[in-house]
DNA sequence: ACAAAATAAGACTAAATTAGTCCGATATAA
DNA sequence: TTATATCGGACTAATTTAGTCTTATTTTGT
């Protein structure tokens, strides 16, 4: 499927709540499940991933929650899909450690190229600020 | 995943195939299985479904095959992919018949038409006459 | 008429991915 | 020291994708 997952959506969903806080203020796990109708244990998940890809970073203990890691302007829609995704590849021997029997003769790989590099471009071109705009 | 699928690749290989043949001349499941390096019954099923599609024309029988169905330049990336995979939504609220609980706040949607459009407006700007080129 | 070579169609199985849950550990504020 | 969080990993269930198999139909050539 050309579509991005569940997992992706409730991310940036969530994404776009912890921008909309004000400055110094968090937003816990629950808080925003609850909010966006996302499973709080999933939820919690996604969160994990993204305070790893350091696109926002996380107060444990009481009181903690969440907040974005830098400002929205610089944060790309690309590394949001990434954190959860991986390396945004549309066709599988575009992967780095992919080796293919058809190497020697398929071209699918160049025929796609220009639609692999105008999405990412795309995707690195738009920020959380622009997501969260709407 | 943000990928197309491997029936996907399969079907624009084969494309890539047929739209390689003078005119005049079929190609064979078979041949263009061999040819390619695709399972045999599963290339079957695509090409049926890009001949009910119409992208494909079929002719039944002994020295039976596949033909294009129109020029090259008249068949868009975004109609083949779409043959195999349905109709293109990045996110699952963008289907047609897809009702959510998050309708009266969500704005992911919104936020990222921009790329749902982008994205299609470019699948159908390329034509398989592209595609075989490379 | 009949055999051979194709496509057509649908049921079916297996593998992989996605979605979601649960639990025990750790951190921190009050 | 208790309550409230995040952290991390194992686990299960559901869905999608990949691929197979079988039977029927179409068409050509003999």
């Amino acid at each position: 499927m050309f579509k991005l997952s569940k997992k992706t959506e409730y991310a940036l969903m969530a994404l776009q709540h912890i921008a909309s806080l004000d400055k110094g203020q968090v937003a816990t796990a629950k808080e925003i499940a609850e909010n966006k109708l996302i499973p709080h244990s999933l939820l919690a998940k996604i969160l994990q991933q993204l305070t790893r890809h350091q696109l926002i970073l996380s107060l444990q203990g009481a009181h903690g929650g969440y907040a974005l890691g830098r400002k929205a302007e610089e944060i790309t829609l690309a590394q949001m899909i990434e954190a959860i995704e991986g390396p945004i590849h549309i066709i599988e021997c575009n992967e780095s450690r992919y080796s293919c029997q058809r190497d020697d003769f398929c071209t699918l790989k160049n025929s796609l190229n220009p639609l692999q590099k105008q999405l990412t471009s795309y995707l690195h071109s738009v920020t959380l600020a622009d997501v969260a705009a709407s």
